[in-house]
DNA sequence: CTGTTAGCGCCTTCAC
DNA sequence: GTGAAGGCGCTAACAG
């Protein structure tokens, strides 16, 4: 029944053709949109589609209905999408809207200027940022497309953002140290350069004061696990402070192991020891990480609400925040 | 010096008419291949477009070039690309040979009709399929192309297919728990429904069969870290086999976390334990799992040459097989 | 080397 | 309800 020879080669002309219709007549009876066809003209149309194994070309498609359906993921590396679990329910909603998603993955800021040189990219519909390796006004000129989401808090007024309000899970994770007698505190952060970073450490600092909380030691690392081993070495001997807070879950299991090395037995461990991002391997029994973490699912609601409405912003609105909480585990419960 | 304005309402009119030639020179002009063009018309054409900041619109030009640089690849879940690294290579692999990925997300068998009857799937130049939702005959016609590489074992002989070569790196495991008195294994598998699962299986029984040792127990996981915890209560107190083979790391991580909690201190425990995939977690200290993986580089570069070269694949080809190895770790060194 | 012409596949007027 | 015609943005083919 079906013409597996020749993929791609049948256009709707070939369609109206066998069902003895006009091509227009042919075009409306295989819209999703109802429009005015008669039943029977509408049946031998997708009886004929059916037989030749039509499929539209989407890429013709748009170039007179203006829209691809195609929202493209600007990344930094897959490795920005820690959250598979997040990431894997963005794809998912945006397929059930009809759109395909197009993953881009920039590398480094010159990757960024020769996509931009290049023009190696689509007219998308929307993009949605992780990377931080580009600003909003960069992005909308590589899509040709103002439409683009922010979620790396390099957002202007033209466009709009989503983003964790982390300042929440970070004063509640600090408010749990000083209710269990923490007075000083160490701080594991990552590439300060990224305006996410920025002010995730300015909210640390700014609950450590409320709380009456001593930052005794800071150290960079770079969100990876080995930063975190790395880090760990810098607490001497018994030179623990009351707890330790890491800017990313993968260093803070760099802390843990290194710790469970150097004193076996240790658990939960001589200080407090708290993550960020509520990685979904922290409900694996070796890492029982107390993290801050964010509902995935509002988060990429919406996003995809963004990504289907985009009448609905203005110049000018504010992010929309998604409020984080402090996730209680064994190494500060 | 950019008009920010009206991103994509640039058309190469524009810049032929600023740059006072025609559509053609224009084309030709920004062509990255090298056309006839006299140096002055080109450099005329090349300001005009900088200055209106104009991109060619891909989608058009694919229309007559009937190449839309544009490869799908398909998964399940997310969850399927366990392996970030490969799938980071992969991506960065194919943009450098100008080419974008569109992500396509099944999830179910259910969900490929669905694809198959909406049409809701782009003409693609090829699709790298890693669902094992989909044989390579229901791919070729969701795309409409007849350029699908097969990495999931459903190919078919008029569809190239790369695959790693499991039973060289499961031989070898083998070997290793034979050469280290082990007479007697359990084996903890995945979904049986899939065709590499399958094949993954017969490659132990026949090592262990080479080399005397018993299956005393098959369990039934779905190669997640939960159900690798399910599996380890199988194993009563003192019941264990020699070794425990598994076809996932995440199932053998189970496992591993499992039985340091009941025998806390016995590391590197009371048998040794083999994973599968040799995931990049299995570095971090408490994932000291022995496993069986293969070079990621290889696996990409083959890939991407099957993209860039389908004229190399000629039908009932044998498949790309990349070899994989044991690489030794604390559970079995 | 250059410009004109003619589509690519589809959808949308616009008369009928 | 229907069909013919025109055009989306671009490039290939053709004369010059």
């Amino acid at each position: 029944m079906k013409h597996d020879a020749a993929p791609g080669k049948i256009t709707i002309a070939d369609v109206a053709r066998l069902a003895g219709v006009s091509k227009a007549v042919a075009s409306r009876a295989l819209s999703p949109e109802p429009r005015p066809v008669s039943a029977d003209k509408r049946e031998r149309v997708l009886a004929a589609a059916a037989e030749l194994g039509f499929r539209v070309n989407l890429l013709a498609q748009s170039l007179t209905t203006k829209t691809v359906n195609l929202v493209a993921v600007v990344v930094n590396h897959i490795h920005d999408l820690s959250d598979l679990d997040l990431f894997d329910l963005l794809i998912a909603e945006t397929q059930a809207t009809g759109k395909q998603v197009i993953l881009l993955r920039v590398g480094s800021v010159a990757k960024v200027e020769e996509f931009l040189r290049q023009g190696v990219a689509y007219h998308v519909d929307a993009a949605l940022v992780f990377s931080d390796f580009a600003d909003a006004a960069t992005v909308r000129q590589m899509f040709r497309t103002n439409h683009v989401i922010m979620l790396n808090g390099r957002h202007d007024r033209l466009s709009p953002a989503i983003m964790p309000d982390e300042a929440q899970g970070i004063g509640e994770a600090v408010a749990d140290a000083a209710a269990h007698g923490v007075t000083a505190a160490a701080l594991v952060t990552g590439r300060s350069t990224s305006l996410v970073e920025q002010a995730r450490i300015a909210s640390y600092r700014k609950a450590f004061k409320r709380h009456g909380i001593t930052l005794t030691k800071s150290i960079q690392g770079d969100y990876s696990y080995l930063s975190g081993h790395a880090a760990a070495a810098e607490f001497g001997e018994g030179n623990f402070p009351g707890a330790i807070f890491c800017t990313s879950d993968a260093m803070a299991m760099g802390i843990l192991d290194v710790h469970r090395m150097q004193f076996p037995g240790d658990r939960p461990g001589r200080f407090r020891l708290y993550g960020f991002d509520n990685l979904s391997l922290l409900d694996f029994d070796a890492y029982p990480i107390a993290s801050i973490g964010y509902d995935k699912s509002t988060f990429v609601s919406e996003t995809v609400r963004m990504i289907s409405h985009p009448e609905s912003f203005e110049a000018g609105r504010p992010p929309v925040l998604i409020p984080t909480h402090f996730i209680p585990r064994a190494t500060a419960s």
